[in-house]
DNA sequence: ATAAACATAGAAAAGGTTTACTATAGAATT
DNA sequence: AATTCTATAGTAAACCTTTTCTATGTTTAT
């Protein structure tokens, strides 16, 4: 029922517990029949050896902490994988954590992978305090932010171009003649929900075009609370809906989208929507939405490429990447 | 930049090493201004345990290995969250690894799982051979087989009721009429895509219709690979189309829908079809699907207790569990 | 007043590795 | 032939905890 350890292939190979362990790190000169007769030892013996203690003397746990509001959604499942693809060929694995968009959750998490002693987290954090994660940098775990960032903070960032890339999809729908806005967002306590709303209100803006408060809805970035503020949305105004939808978040659009057709509404007819970011198997969803299309995995392999590059050398300098995403016409919006 | 340790923590409290470790743990009794002191250092330094001595003294890693074939999956994520749901509250942290349905990965994997010595493993296989994982369990490693089993091996296995509700669903088709019924199926080297098979055939069998080879698809439980089989199939068979398909799972089903949409077919008018478990955001998908609605969720939070179990309590009883999966009846059918 | 029980604290071993240092034998250099 | 190198192997310390065992002072029982 124990696991087999060092000392009982040196034992059986009739060798030190250095030379074992040399063997396995070829690290050290070791004559080939001492090579041989460890590695007999240890296949025979069916040894694997202890992680844990590896880790404990190299202080590297090949683990890496993936940070993110919700493992489900895959937008940020896209950059997981990203992550995966780049650290997994060198022998990483990745813990993912879910914040639910809760910031104490999110700091219990972040304490539990230091804890863990993980090499490096990605995190795409919800909070807007970045004192726990400034401690973590400046004790060595290279800390990753993506999608989301956090301002005056000493980290590697990747992030999307939220402000022009709401601004162009804005100006997009104006073009088609709409006028009449309505706006569903996460939290503007979130990097990505202020940037997108800051694009959102300066495109009306610079047409000449004013925000309508009752147009304007909040929730967290999820289906649910999309939904229930759409929803909620129409059939107060039914007298006066707004022609169009911009919808900040993959999953908000789909949220709002289910709530139109439930309140018997079509797409584009009776109202317009614009997605920011990639629906769940868009070519199964009819109309095609215009969106804008974001690069997540791109963010997760560049994310783990940095994590790596952290974790062996120079920690000290950051930069901040930004993604340039794209405009994708579709068939969701109408010309009025 | 190097982390504190609990010696520094002692130091500064004025007491041992031992002291500091019985305030942290709460597992012996230490006086309340000790404590105090103890605590107060804690905070002063900001001292955060080192999470791999830890787990190395106490052999208990906290973390649990979860192994499937594909994180995006919504399937698979569905019970990895499930898992989530029961495990995160004990303080435990999930490794996520995927394997592309890659017997040599799964291999891999699993023996990095062993090396990281988790505390225990929740696994999808794609592999037909269970050797290395009862050489896991006899070495005392938990192993939760989840939705795929192997048979004859002596671990917790939790699956869906794939013969009965393949036999159903196609049962289902049979009533309403259809005799030429095209199967998009994985492979049958997983338990999933034998079983479901079994039952397609046995309903086949039943009501005296024969299986039709040319109708027989197979690949990897994927979207891609259920699109390229779907797509050449009508292609090929455009004269003497099936009037229904039943896909094996939930990715085939998206594959087959968007192969059938591109060649110009409509579902249920052209072709029906019917699904082994459920869409990603059903809601937006039009025609509402009859399919097997799964219980991915369930299977997770079920594996979770079992591993919770497992790593505290006895490890040689083993159990089989059989979820019944619904039928839910959509408008993608048909009557012919 | 003495013995026994108890509450609290520390010393030290243990957990399974890696690695700096030391040792030895034979090869190469002078 | 004496000296220096080189290749190879072992010893033991270190990584940071937890926990057993021991010690001490205090309380309770007799």
């Amino acid at each position: 029922m124990d696991k087999v350890t060092i000392k009982e292939v040196a034992k059986k190979a009739n060798v030190s517990i250095a030379t074992v362990s040399r063997v396995l790190n070829n690290n050290y000169p070791v004559s080939e029949d001492v090579r041989l007769k460890v590695l007999e030892a240890i296949s025979e013996l069916n040894y694997q050896p202890n992680g844990v203690a590896r880790s404990l003397k190299s202080k590297r746990t090949h683990m890496i902490g993936i940070v993110v509001a919700d493992i489900t959604n895959p937008y940020f499942m896209q950059i997981a994988k990203g992550v995966e693809s780049v650290v997994s060929s060198k022998g990483y694995n990745l813990i993912f954590c879910s914040t639910n968009e809760n910031p104490t959750k999110e700091l219990k998490l972040l304490r539990l992978l230091n804890e863990k002693r993980v090499d490096a987290i990605v995190l795409a954090t919800c909070d807007k305090d970045g004192s726990y994660i400034k401690q973590l940098i400046e004790h060595g775990t290279p800390v990753i932010m993506v999608d989301r960032k956090i301002h005056g903070l000493n980290a590697d960032t990747i992030v999307e171009d939220n402000f022009n890339a709401a601004y162009n999809i804005t100006n997009y729908l104006i073009n088609k003649g709409h006028k009449k806005i309505s706006v569903v967002n996460g939290l503007l306590s979130i990097s990505t929900g202020k940037e997108r709303f800051e694009g959102f209100k300066k495109a009306l803006e610079d047409n000449g075009i004013l925000l309508i408060e009752k147009y304007v809805l909040k929730g967290n970035f999820n289906r649910e609370d999309a939904y229930n503020a759409v929803k909620n949305m129409i059939k107060e105004q039914r007298e006066d809906l707004p022609t169009a939808i911009f919808a900040a978040n993959n999953l908000m659009a789909e949220g709002a989208m289910i709530a139109i057709y439930e309140q018997g509404l079509r797409i584009p007819e009776d109202i317009s929507i614009v997605s920011f970011g990639d629906l769940s198997v868009p070519q199964l969803i009819k109309p095609k939405l215009t969106l804008i299309s974001q690069n997540a995995y791109v963010i997760g392999q560049k994310a783990g490429e940095i994590a790596l590059e952290k974790i062996n050398g120079e920690k000290d300098n950051y930069r901040e990447y930004v993604m340039v995403p794209d405009l994708r016409v579709g068939e969701s919006v109408k010309q009025v």
